[in-house]
DNA sequence: TCTGGGGTCCTAGGACCC
DNA sequence: TCTGGGGTCCTAGGACCC
């Protein structure tokens, strides 16, 4: 290590990570500031699991991914308070975050909903004190603007300004700047670092790479790249050379076009006949395409899934596709489509989870011209051997009326006002997740305990 | 009361073609 | 009668991320 070390590696560019603390908790401690200074849980979606908590909620011992029913018994939780996710109110932060850290800084990715890839010119890195005053104008002005704390890390790759964003919460800095490190002392920080810890090395990698020898970060950057290759995949030789200096993984600007809409979920009680399943289908095919039709697209092909509890020895687990000619928004054709996977099940057992996946999206009025669908022969491109073509093109179609008559009912009268006839959705069916009953996120009960008490 | 839900990318392997 | 290789396309499944 010399000084001509540094000098080079100050002009190299570097890319900083931005991340906001506890994200679904700092927001709701900007819309409630008593929130702040007390240990705060943030619950999923359906059953009330923890899935963000305050770093006075983590010091405290509570769990990700822990139900919500063991913290409200455990009188080491006493004071913990909770709130249901508010999506919309994370949605809208997060774009508030994009604004903020676009107003100093021309090249951003954004990673996920409360992180930030954020390029720095070499101006930057080489400029006195390295890229960290950059780093911290963009996090002071990500405070004012929202409210939000955030912790940053710089690095010569992403990877690396994922492992100094790490140390930067683990030391409780706002800022790890590697960008005016030497590579001796990268590689110290490296070699304390554990793998398994490493951007894009989750558990099952990470036990393979052990029982290869491979425990710190900094024996992942001296891997052979090619071993790396044959262990895993071209991922994983990524990340390697990412960790010894070299980036391989490039800022991406624009977000890439939505391939997939989802929806997936357990069921409160186990369902064991098929009609029961039918309406399972048919009520998630019409969120699904709901969501598909709030994002303007229509989608070619449909798979359908239903599985038993994975931890059950006789696990049952059913996948079935169909292409959808022609591409379609209109829930009547997904929901007759999904049916068709219902031969599948195993009456009897008890199936506590299904899920509408719609792929080959593209935006609506895109498709290009069909050709002719002669005699209506089911024989359109697209189709898998095992699987069918839900033809759209029949007398049968529904007019395209009835998927926005839906989506307005929808809104005006809530889910499940109106829905598909099979459903049959006269009170709420037994399968119904339990949070789903709640009509809306400002209306939970940990929301009126608290304008209560004020 | 027992690991959420929504995504992406990559690979292996089969089908099919020349 | 025996013997191949190399493409492409597609799907299922694995692994990861937040």
């Amino acid at each position: 290590m010399n000084a001509a070390d540094v000098t080079a590696g100050a002009r190299t560019p570097h890319v900083a990570l931005v991340d906001v603390r506890s994200m679904y908790v700092s927001c709701e401690r900007v819309i409630d500031p008593s929130l702040v200074g007390r240990p705060v849980v943030v619950l999923s979606n359906n059953d009330g699991c923890v899935i963000a908590r305050s770093g006075e909620a983590k010091l405290l011992g509570v769990s990700m991914g822990q139900p919500w029913f063991q913290v409200q018994r455990d009188p080491r939780f006493g004071g913990v308070v909770a709130r249901s996710s508010n999506y919309e109110l994370y949605g809208d932060m997060a774009s508030r975050l994009v604004a903020s850290v676009s107003s100093l800084a021309a090249d951003v990715e954004v990673y996920s909903i409360d992180e930030l890839f954020v390029s720095l010119p070499p101006r930057a890195a080489a400029a006195v004190g390295g890229a960290g005053p950059m780093v911290v104008a963009i996090c002071e002005r990500v405070a004012r603007w929202t409210g939000l704390p955030t912790a940053a890390g710089v690095g010569a790759t992403k990877t690396l300004a994922k492992v100094a964003q790490r140390e930067a919460k683990q030391r409780r800095l706002n800022l790890m700047d590697l960008s005016t490190w030497s590579r001796d002392r990268v590689d110290a920080l490296l070699a304390v670092t554990p793998v398994v810890e490493v951007w894009g090395i989750g558990s099952r990698l990470a036990r393979r790479l052990n029982a290869a020898g491979i425990r710190s970060a900094l024996d992942l950057a001296r891997a052979d790249p090619m071993m790396l290759r044959r262990t895993g995949s071209v991922v994983l030789e990524r990340t390697g050379r990412e960790l010894a200096g070299t980036p391989c993984i490039p800022l991406g600007g624009e977000p890439a076009a939505r391939r997939q809409v989802m929806h997936t979920r357990m069921m409160g009680e186990p369902v064991t006949e098929p009609e029961q399943m039918r309406q399972v289908l048919t009520v998630y095919a019409q969120r699904a395409v709901a969501r598909l039709r709030e994002a303007g697209l229509v989608a070619g092909a449909l798979s359908v899934t239903m599985s038993t509890s994975p931890h059950r020895p006789d696990a049952r687990h059913h996948t079935w596709s169909t292409g959808l000619a022609p591409a379609t928004d209109q829930p009547l054709e997904v929901i007759r489509a999904a049916h068709r996977a219902l031969p599948l099940m195993e009456a009897g057992r008890p199936y506590n989870r299904a899920g509408i996946l719609l792929t080959d999206l593209v935006p609506a009025g895109s498709q290009p011209a069909l050709p002719l669908d002669l005699f209506g022969l089911e024989t359109t491109p697209g189709t898998g051997s095992a699987t069918g073509t839900a033809s759209t093109t029949g007398p049968e179609r529904s007019g395209p009326g009835v998927g926005a008559a839906l989506d307005a009912v929808t809104a005006r009268f809530g889910t499940g006002a109106l829905a598909h006839g099979v459903a049959g959705l006269r009170g709420e069916p037994v399968w119904a997740m339990r949070r789903e009953q709640l009509s809306a996120p400002a209306t939970t009960q940990w929301d009126q305990l608290l304008t209560a008490r004020t």
